[in-house]
DNA sequence: GCGCTATTGACAACGGTTGTCAATAGCGAT
DNA sequence: ATCGCTATTGACAACCGTTGTCAATAGCGC
């Protein structure tokens, strides 16, 4: 079950990523921490961000959601990741800035679950993610 | 606030695409729509099966769902569509086959709302699916 | 049958994401 | 410090789903 975690080496490049999810309040798409990274004037490679976010993803890091459109916006998540895969919830998105709060509804996954299991299905998950506008633009 | 209907022309792959809508009982991709025309013998341009799943998405006629890849897949939904925008629902998928339940949960739709509500935001929306395994496969 | 225009479809273009592979650079061992 | 192994990087091409283009086709009202 468990993986054997896989020799990790620390790099700039790596390090910056870091930083700028950590100062980030909100989703970001990977262009957008991309962009981000170059307003830092840190030079970082297309490739190399898409690759760390895949692994931070994976390794339960940062939280992923699969926009209307298709695209995939990245956060880190909870408090800092203490090696524990974080626990399961969702997200309140803003459509126009991205700024994000975390939510938890337990009746709405053990609903989720319930549903499921009644339909037959075996092996569940589910996405939830609600959209809206903060109150801080014009 | 309403649109005015466009003229519509009914032509023979508009009326293959919803044949093979209507045949399915699950999610399909554009391309296994595609497919499944072919596999009727009906040439239809895949262009021509994006424009309609498109617009049918327009009209409310079919369900959209992103996949966690962000791949998109439609559905016909509800009691082919009078006219009436079908009600707001959502589906339990099988991720092997497409099969899916629309659900429906009064609770779920309540919740989000407050909890938007709650943070302050407005002009709220939300995605919501389940997938797993229905139990008819090997 | 005529004419207007919605529709079609082959093709190119686009945008996000992943594969490739030689060059680079951590890090443990010497 | 240095060496060597290998994870990592990054420029680039490839992929894939989707949309734009535009000339040719085909509904439908007349």
């Amino acid at each position: 079950m468990s993986e054997v975690a896989a020799r990790r080496r620390s790099t700039r490049q790596g390090a910056a990523i870091d930083e700028v999810l950590a100062s980030a309040d909100g989703f970001l798409t990977a262009q957008a921490l991309y962009d981000a990274l170059r307003a830092r004037r840190e030079s970082v490679g297309l490739t190399t961000v898409y690759r760390h976010l895949r692994r931070l993803a994976e390794d339960g890091a940062v939280d992923v959601v699969v926009r209307p459109d298709g695209e995939a916006a990245f956060r880190r998540c909870g408090p800092a990741a203490s090696g524990e895969p974080e626990q399961h919830h969702h997200h309140l998105v803003c459509r126009t800035c991205g700024y994000s709060v975390e939510i938890e509804g337990p009746e709405v996954e053990s609903w989720a679950h319930r549903v499921a299991a009644d339909a037959g299905f075996t092996n569940v998950s589910h996405t939830l993610e609600i959209f809206g506008e903060c109150g801080r633009h014009a």
